[in-house]
DNA sequence: CTCGAGAATATTGCATACACTTTACGCGGA
DNA sequence: TCCGCGTAAAGTGTATGCAATATTCTCGAG
């Protein structure tokens, strides 16, 4: 998708004439870094880019119309946070997990999110609490709807809630982080015939324990919880792999 | 310590007439991008640089004899590990944690620790087990000797050894990097009297736990030691703070 | 027809240049 | 003396250029 293609109708073979003059006039929310950051982890958790494929400097660089130090900048740093891989001399590559390591994730993604769950059992505030269980009602409807999308948002969501509410913020941070990583993979789990009754039920057993500030059960609701996604998605990545 | 000082002999304020070439014959370990972050990495680590201070871009190329371009990226690189903070048209700084963000990086941390300890306790292979123990036992001379220095060393290889026997990529990972961002506040502990004989016991805790396969003792035992480091360093945090 | 060596091309790594932003400095006025 | 304000200096953000490395292509030998 970013190596060449040889149509000479394809943007990312023209040469574009005109110079990169940033005007000041541009408004830019933040850096052309920071942007950069964003837009190719987008890129990569949405899955428009593929684990094992290459991150051609100069394409993108035309793609989002700035000069290659931003993107070699922008790069560096999501090779930091472990989504891009980089050898020297080499391009860049969506970082492409072995299945050992997919699952390892996955284990690690299961204990934070106990962790959070544990703490947020006990920590979480009157607000918290009513909000975390409201909010997980609200998605019944959609369970019902079958709408996969909406109920996806509400699921990010309602796992960042359980994030916070563990009042961490380093936590928080190996946990978001170990997320987005794990992203790539999770994408299409709610596909699977029955994953959003299931994934509803498994969410109730965490809220009521919460609810009931029972750190124990909460926990390994929480972990069973992400077990389950682990075992759906890395089906799917097999199937991935072997397609 | 960074920032110019007036001082004409300073070797900040040369103005260096070489050209920057890097030649070939010059053997590299890696890019140099990648030296500049074991570089600057080390800097903050070993408390050379403190925490809050600025890291001036052409200064530390000057230091180091490269252009700003690799140090530039290196930044962005600690910024997404963590290690220190940029916004934009301002310097770099060493992350400053605030005390709340440092309980709860130790807080985590000892969540970590626990985890490892469980898992090594389940998954260690008998070789590894029986390193961990010989290796402990070594240590013991060093206690005796009150040899601070040589103790921090095998406390690290110690510790390394838990991370590594959990048998899971992801979680040693994210443990070594929490590490990495505590080491600056961690660094003085063993200045502590009794700290060296206090932590050989604790060790001893886990070890005996690890090579039972007690799991739940195991992950205990971690768990408190990171806890009574916590204490330690937070009581040291606070005194450089107020110094 | 396949394979491999070597040239041609593409791409990365770093240095440098320059525009824009922030900070430091100095000076006049209150 | 102290406070603004304007200018100078320092510093960051990004584009571009060049050398070094990797990749692709070509063509001849087997």
């Amino acid at each position: 998708m970013v190596t060449r293609c040889i149509c000479m109708q394809c943007k990312f073979n023209q040469i574009r004439p005109v110079k990169l003059a940033r005007k000041k006039e541009v408004i830019r929310s933040g850096t052309t870094v920071e942007q950069m950051v964003r837009a190719i982890a987008d890129l990569i958790i949405t899955g428009t880019m593929q684990p094992g494929e290459r991150l051609d400097e100069v394409s993108l660089a035309n793609r989002f119309e700035v000069s290659r130090t931003p993107v070699r900048e922008a790069l560096g740093q999501l090779c930091a946070i472990g989504l891009v891989e980089r050898e020297p001399n080499k391009s860049a590559v969506v970082t492409n997990v072995t299945q050992q390591h997919l699952a390892s994730m996955f284990e690690a993604m299961a204990e934070l999110e106990g962790i959070c769950a544990r703490l947020s059992a006990e920590r979480m505030t009157v607000d918290e609490r009513r909000m975390l269980e409201s909010e997980h009602k609200a998605s019944a409807r959609l369970v019902h709807r079958g709408a996969q999308d909406e109920y996806e948002a509400h699921n990010t969501e309602f796992h960042t809630r359980l994030y916070r509410g563990a009042h961490n913020d380093h936590v928080f941070e190996l946990v978001t982080q170990t997320r987005a990583r794990l992203a790539p993979f999770r994408r299409a789990q709610f596909r699977l015939p029955g994953r959003l009754l299931r994934s509803y039920e498994e969410h109730d057993a965490i809220v009521i324990a919460v609810l009931r500030a029972d750190a124990v059960n909460a926990s390994r609701a929480a972990y069973a919880h992400v077990a389950t996604v682990s075992d759906a998605s890395i089906v799917f990545a097999r199937d991935v792999e072997s397609a």
